[in-house]
DNA sequence: AGTCGGGATAGGC
DNA sequence: GCCTATCCCGACT
């Protein structure tokens, strides 16, 4: 067609991973116009940066290119940063191993979303199964695969989160069974304010403002509240970003462990494992 | 305007 | 000829 094919460059692909990391899949735009990337990604339009991304996710699932088979087009799909926990993937392809810039190492983007939607993946089933004292791993496990398609160490996967979830105390645990905690909602909430802390002010009556100073020592005191407020709000915000983090990478630490677990014990028996 | 998925095609083997 | 990477187009939000 049009134009002669201009190869990517390394610099260009770093440069997209860097994006991606930084403003998440679907924001080509921003990511090619950012100035930090934008003099790798100038010559590339965001529709080249999209088409990039997805040949690389290709190539690192290692599907054929552009499985034709995939999974119809979800509406709806304003995608969600990277760092959208259960976003769920939109429609974004699947997240190719990723450059994250702020820790200068390669993340696997793959993993840290499916935690969420493993996690997504039991509580679906044990509300749907409805058993009374919570169901065993062989029930959900059943499921799961009844609906979903699952690795091959999706067992052991399976137990370790569900042992997580019981230590986050989202489940509790019945002998061998597993069953939501009763005062457990698994959005984060942002908190509703009671009651009690919201009701009205009683009015100001006139012998409340003694002095034009007192209003301006109350108006002063209550700004510096207000900021206070924020601020801490704004420490609690990065508190839970930072507690999502660690959560996340507890999980991908998981996972290896139990893979290289799988891996030690096969190898045990005797069986030759080729790692690919 | 921006994004997406699919089709077309250049280029390498 | 086949496969992959890139370009292009139309639909959708």
């Amino acid at each position: 067609m049009g134009n002669p094919k201009q190869k990517w460059t390394s610099e260009e692909e770093e440069a997209l991973r860097a994006g991606v990391a930084k403003h998440g899949t679907g924001k080509w735009k921003n990511i090619q116009r950012d100035p930090e990337f934008n003099p790798y990604l100038f010559s590339r339009s965001n529709i080249d940066l999209k088409d990039k991304w997805r040949n690389m996710s290709v190539s690192v699932t290692g599907q054929g290119p552009r499985d034709k088979s995939r999974t119809p087009k979800t509406k709806a799909s304003s995608d969600a940063p990277a760092a959208q926990l259960s976003t769920p993937q939109t429609s974004a392809p699947p997240a190719p191993v990723a450059y994250d810039a702020s820790t200068d190492s390669i993340v696997d983007e793959s993993a840290k979303n499916c935690a969420p939607k493993y996690n997504a993946l039991i509580f679906e089933a044990l509300s749907a199964l409805k058993e009374p004292n919570g169901s065993d791993i062989t029930g959900i496990l059943r499921y799961i695969e009844q609906r979903n398609e699952v690795p091959q160490n999706f067992r052991r996967l399976l137990g370790s989160r569900l042992r997580r979830l019981v230590a986050q105390e989202k489940l509790e645990k019945i002998q061998n069974c597993f069953k939501v905690k009763e005062d457990n909602s698994f959005e984060t909430k942002t908190p509703i304010p009671n009651q009690k802390d919201v009701r009205p002010r009683p009015p100001l009556s006139a012998d409340h403002i003694t002095s034009v100073d007192t209003v301006e020592a109350a108006a002063a005191t209550a700004a510096s509240q207000v900021a206070e407020a924020e601020n801490k709000s704004y420490v609690a915000a990065e508190a839970i970003k930072e507690a999502e983090r660690i959560s996340n990478m507890a999980e991908d630490t998981d996972s290896q462990l139990q893979l290289l677990i799988d891996i030690f014990e096969r190898c045990s028996g005797g069986e030759i494992v080729i790692m690919a």
